[in-house]
DNA sequence: CGTAGCCTTGAAGGTGATCAATGTTTGTGG
DNA sequence: CCACAAACATTGATCACCTTCAAGGCTACG
């Protein structure tokens, strides 16, 4: 595995990560990132498997990691995308009960990750109010967006991946693409539904007008106005 | 609304709940109670509505409160069963994008809650790093569930019920009940499905043997072999 | 050049939703 | 104490949406 050590560089990007930002002097963020590696992960490389022992968290520097399950029925069911500045694992760290990951992490295309041992959460992170309000901030905000997936549960299927990407959204004013291109395999298994349905759907979607597009390469063009209709709809 | 100060029983239970185990000392612990009052509620009464402000948060004493949003269709959906020695909104009060509640509270059964004051958060409990850590837990074990639901998503009704019951039962051996009791239509809520899909369903684990109705006021009785080899099956 | 992963389409089928009606239980106020 | 309303439970009939299965195509990559 193409381990290597954190190059300064990197340590430009960690610093203006927001997990960061309130966390003052150079020698003190030194100590957060002590002993770390950073991992280059190719397109599907797997970072964690389900069941791997909890010897270490990661901080995703570059790219984008998926975290997932597999359902009793064998399915892969995504529980978040981690971008750049998320945390993957962290929270497990002190979660005395868990023994092991319970869930993988996969790349999703060339990503870059630093990857930190355990030890360096108990002596730096654990003790850092500041680091833990941010861990509990993200691990909140997950929260909230795997909530915000239940709420749709009873709604159609257009309106779950219309709000799926919304919430995936760049800040756009009119039309807008997507942070993180994702395949159709990838919006169905995270909704729990069937590529199929999830085609289907996107095809009408497209008929509609609310998504568009463009090249055979580019992520389709999303006009949110028109996304934002369809989910006040009803 | 009948408010109390907090007695001296009161605080017994307190004490003995997780979330204080590893706090020493009688001052350290008043001080998170300070400004603390008794609410007690009354069957469905409502301790939080979506939208309220965020200037207090909660501690179960006794009986049990449920946490919901309403689905877009108007539903109910049933995010979280707080139980004694849970908290509620508490991991809120250090998250600064948020202004209001995000979802309602609602009590099962005449039920006993502290609240207390974002100003005791905010002095007592925002820099205590041995309950920042325990909440953190509680959180994670919060999302683990929601999970665990999103999992069994792609599974017939019957084992996500099966799956929804197993969680909330007492440590049982062979036969076991429910630590709160649910109605069909809270389990409806919980899963996102209509009551009259859990009726069926629960009228089929009946006929299978893994429930059993018992007197007409009583819980049914739960077998958990039977329950647990329902869920492996397959 | 062959395999792996993803995308697409169509046909058939099933699970759970919806609607409507009725029963039961509990609590409330006259 | 009775009457009535509100919440919950139940059943049956019908229907829509999504799943499943099968088959084929496209693109990337070793």
């Amino acid at each position: 595995m193409p381990y290597s050590l954190l190059s300064q560089q990197d340590v430009e990007t960690l610093v203006h990560f927001d997990l960061f930002k309130d966390t003052v002097g150079r020698d003190e963020l030194m100590k957060l990132f002590a002993d770390g590696k950073v991992r280059e992960l190719k397109h599907r490389e797997i970072l964690i498997s389900v069941g791997a022992p909890l010897d270490s968290f990661a901080l995703v520097l570059d790219g984008a990691v998926k975290l997932l399950k597999h359902s009793p029925k064998g399915e892969d069911i995504i529980m978040h995308f981690a971008l750049p500045g998320d945390l993957i694992g962290a929270l497990l760290m002190n979660q005395t009960q868990q023994k092991s990951y319970p869930l993988s992490a996969k790349a999703m295309g060339p990503s870059r990750v630093l990857v930190l041992p355990k030890k360096t959460f108990s002596q730096a992170w654990l003790g850092n109010l500041t680091i833990m309000h941010k861990i509990n901030q993200l691990l909140y905000r997950r929260m909230h967006n795997i909530q915000d997936d239940k709420i749709m549960s009873t709604s159609p299927l257009k309106k779950r991946i219309a709000n799926l990407l919304l919430r995936h959204l760049n800040e756009g004013k009119t039309a807008s693409n997507l942070k993180i291109s994702l395949t159709r395999q990838e919006i169905a298994d995270s909704l729990g539904v069937a590529v199929e349905s999830v085609i289907r759907a996107m095809r009408e979607l497209q008929a509609e007008g609310v998504t568009e597009k463009l090249g055979d390469k580019q992520p389709e063009l999303i006009h949110v106005p028109k996304l934002v209709k369809l989910l006040d709809l009803n």
